[in-house]
RNA sequence: GCGCCCGUAGCUCAGCGGGAUAGAGCAUCGGCCUUCUAAGCCGAGGGUCGCAGGUUCAAAUCCUGCCGGGCGCGCCA
């Protein structure tokens, strides 16, 4: 149960009783500073104006006639005629007792309940190693998927490539290549050629398998190249996501649109509708009548550009009826997603069911300095490496903190060396000291009351922890329908600074009365059941316990 | 030239569906372990919210222009 939803209809009431009910939305928020109250208005600042009144005055007759639910919640009029609610001690006691009794559903939205979902993320055609981009891409598709589950949605995860255009074939011959190298051969390698040590690495499986039965050049040759090169980076993608705990339902080839006969559908309802035009011999789409430009969907030697499977595919996944359609996707893709669902809204579909999340790109940096280049590689970082270095938790968690819009600065020496100072630690520690507290209460033959009453719970770090934790249910909501998880996270961090600053105040085990200690328990309980849920939402571990540092010994 | 994103503390960034004193982490400085994990807590210093206009009772937040940075703008994906 909301704070806003229990005040919200007595604040409209009163406001219709002034006769303003149609002048201002009766809108509740969280002051920025506890001295507010719990919540505020500035319904009576908005009115001023149009009722040409001043805003204090305003302000006193709507709380004359504001009918208050209950003796729980005290009014006060401040400021330039702010009115905040400030409610007991008592009254959020009592919401502790309630919302602990909600176990695990606690926070559960059913915005999406009944209502479909699909999120389309990574999508990296297999020609080599994920990078750090396509890190901060499953990171997000992979969390904003989890949010969307945790509001009720069914969430089918996608994962779209091409396996058949250029890129593939260049992939083909760069192995066909190093193969031929091996065998000793002197053969040019690609200009424009993929040139990590995967390469010779897939290659040098074909030596062993094949020997040099490969060596003459042929379609056929190539193709087995090129078959070998998709089988081995899909495996390693597949492997380098498993590693961040992500999988996906569905891995939909781009392939497969034009073998479906839905590319040949497509042109023919854009064509029917009058959007294609020929010149140059090549076909091409009329985007400028929607303010856009136009572009070619056919090149002249007959094949498609990516733009074409591309609306095919955004048409096919509207057409399998799913009400929620997320795209991840870099920054790079602006143009060409918006061309899509120009193409696909002119074809008569209802894009707005289409939601599009672009972030930025990532950097990564070592002490400030941008670092371009693995040491142990030579080549580029890969996902894989960073993996290796960091573990899953950190390495999601900083793809995660930062708004998908800004560019992301990956800080190698904080991920790494300051592992004690991490961000993501502190939110792991407060979870583990919480099992800790529950172990050590075991080990003393301590049964926790869950049902104890929690009236007693009114000194000020608990009752701000308390606060924090009513709030869970909307700010997973916001960050949802945002697609914005970094919300999530500074939440999670506030949660865990509210528990980290009440477990030093006050002794759980060895509280003033077992009362006080039983109704700590709830609280903690509750603390522990937030975090847990939350950090499995961004896909991060909560250890039941954690290696405390050595400490170094002092002479 | 056009489009999208960003410009907030020394550094990295929250906040930006307008609201009352602009926050966090890191870094710096000072306190706190004989009791449930010090990967913690408490405190201090540090900011013309890029610049200039505009809208508003109220602008870091909305609008316009400019400056600076990133990414796109292909019959590549």
């Amino acid at each position: 149960m909301l704070l806003e939803a229990y005040l919200e209809p007595h604040l409209r009431n009163a406001l219709e009783q002034i006769g303003a009910a149609e002048l201002v939305t009766p809108e509740l928020e969280v002051p920025k500073i506890p001295e507010h109250g719990d919540l505020a208005t500035t319904v009576a600042l908005q009115l001023a104006r149009p009722l040409r009144r001043p805003p204090r005055q305003i302000a006193e007759e709507i709380v004359r006639h504001l009918q208050l639910p209950s003796e729980d919640v005290a009014v006060e009029i401040a400021g330039p005629g702010f009115i905040n609610f400030r409610f007991t001690a008592d009254f959020f006691t009592r919401l502790l007792r309630q919302i602990a009794d909600l176990g695990d559903t606690f926070g559960q939205l059913s915005i999406g309940k009944g209502k479909r979902a699909n999120v389309e993320y990574v999508s990296a055609n297999p020609t080599g190693p994920l990078h750090l981009g396509h890190g901060r891409n499953a990171a997000l598709g992979d969390t904003i998927a989890n949010l969307l589950t945790w509001c009720g949605y069914e969430v089918t995860r996608e994962y779209y490539f091409n396996n058949a255009g250029n890129q593939m074939a260049l992939l083909g011959k760069s192995i066909y290549a190093r193969y031929r190298q091996l065998l000793g051969d002197e053969y040019p390698f690609p200009s424009d050629g993929y040139h990590g040590d995967y390469i010779w690495e897939i290659a040098r499986g074909l030596v062993e398998r094949y020997g040099d039965a490969l060596r003459e050049e042929t379609e056929e040759h190539l193709a087995i190249c090129r078959q070998e090169g998709e089988t081995w980076c899909f495996a390693h993608i597949r492997q380098t996501l498993e590693r961040m705990g992500i999988w996906h339902d569905i891995y939909f080839n781009e392939d497969s649109l034009y073998r479906d006969g839905k590319v040949d559908a497509v042109l023919q309802a854009l064509r029917e509708r009058g959007l294609l035009y020929e010149q140059d011999g090549a076909l091409w789409i009329a985007l400028s009548r929607f303010g856009r430009q136009d572009r070619v969907l056919v090149k002249s030697t007959g094949e498609g550009t990516y733009r074409l499977p591309d609306i095919a595919y955004h048409r096919d996944k509207l057409e399998r009826g799913y009400d929620l359609i997320v795209d991840v996707l870099g920054a790079d893709h602006i143009t060409t997603i918006e061309d899509v669902i120009t193409a696909v809204g002119a074809l008569g579909y209802d894009t707005s069911r289409i939601k599009v999340v672009l972030h930025q790109f990532v950097t990564l940096t070592e002490g400030g300095q941008q670092v371009k280049m693995s040491k142990r590689s030579g080549k580029s970082y890969t996902l894989d490496e960073l993996l290796e270095e960091l573990g899953p938790d950190v390495v999601r968690f900083f793809f995660l903190m930062r708004a998908p819009s800004t560019h992301l600065e990956f800080e190698l020496e904080l991920a790494r060396q300051q592992t004690e100072v991490n961000p993501v630690f502190y939110l792991q520690y407060a979870h583990a000291r919480i099992c800790s507290i529950f172990r050590y209460a075991s080990e003393r033959g301590i049964v926790p009351d869950e049902t104890a009453d929690t009236r007693c719970l009114i000194h000020p770090s608990e009752q701000a922890l308390i606060k924090l934790l009513v709030r869970f249910p909307e700010r997973v909501r916001k960050a949802a329908q945002l697609y914005e998880p970094q919300l999530l996270a500074e939440y999670l961090r506030e949660v865990a600074q509210a528990f980290h600053a009440f477990y030093h105040e006050h002794r759980i085990i060895g509280a003033e009365t077992p009362e006080h200690m039983h109704a700590r328990f709830v609280l903690a309980r509750l603390t522990q059941r937030v975090l847990r849920n939350g950090l499995a939402i961004l896909g991060i571990q909560a250890p039941e316990r954690m290696e405390r540092a050595a400490e170094p010994l002092l002479h």
